[in-house]
DNA sequence: TCTATAATTAGCTAAATACCTAAATGTAGG
DNA sequence: CCTACATTTAGGTATTTAGCTAATTATAGA
């Protein structure tokens, strides 16, 4: 039950629940673009993506300084529940939009995208110490 | 999206997934067996199954004092859901046992079960003086 | 080797959540 | 109406969790 339980609670997260559905519709996506899909903190993101692939639902590759994630399709006791989120997908028109807003953001290289993430954090923390 | 991870939420929690797994095998229960079986205060209960009931999870019904829950049948969108819930079950053996030890606790009535209740929890209050 | 960089880990805080007891509410029965 | 009782709501506490910044780790490239 443990197991069946950590499956449900790495997809009970809002933030969660969004890089599962982006993962449904784009096979592989980088942690730079779930950072920047999600909007919060490369840490935030780094965490969230761990748990799920301790959780058995995702998996990860790394090519360098780069890390892949996709949808764990190598359990086949999981596949109902990926359809039915896909489904879900379907059905609803604000994650559509959610996910169009990702296909935006994915036009630019991960260079590029980590780039503007570097830029934009150093720019918060000089705005801190006003 | 709001609606789907609010199915998922409401049962990711340990206690609430099992109230999920007893519903799949006895087709409905009343609230003083689910406290028996999950063990804990009716008022943890009581606010547990509201939240499934909200989600859309779970239905209820109300006889006289008596509240019964069920497997929300009504929406057919969640039926691969609780096919897949179910699946997990099955191949658990540490839910079937959970479920046995239900089972064992279904033969006494609500009334005879509710009793034992109040005095198990008059019993802990007196406890409290010393 | 040193610098740059993507991601992870450490440490901290605010918010969310499970649990409890007590009080309140709704229903039954005398 | 009053008492009994099943359940819910209120209020409080301990624990868990999401988010952040800073430091660290792993990798690339000069």
């Amino acid at each position: 039950m443990d197991k069946t339980l950590s499956i449900i609670k790495s997809m009970s997260d809002k933030n969660r629940l969004r890089v599962l559905n982006a993962l449904l519709v784009h096979n592989e996506l980088c942690a730079c673009q779930i950072t920047e899909f999600l909007g919060v903190a490369g840490a935030t993101t780094s965490r969230h993506l761990d748990l799920m692939v301790n959780a058995g639902v995702l998996k990860k590759r790394k090519q360098g300084r780069w890390i892949y994630f996709q949808i764990n399709r190598d359990d086949p006791s999981l596949t109902p529940l990926f359809r039915w989120v896909e489904n879900r997908v379907e059905q609803c028109e604000q994650v559509k939009e959610d996910l169009q807003v990702l296909k935006q953001k994915l036009v630019i290289s991960c260079k590029e995208l980590s780039q503007k993430q570097r830029e934009r954090s150093a720019c918060a923390n000089s705005n801190k110490g006003e």
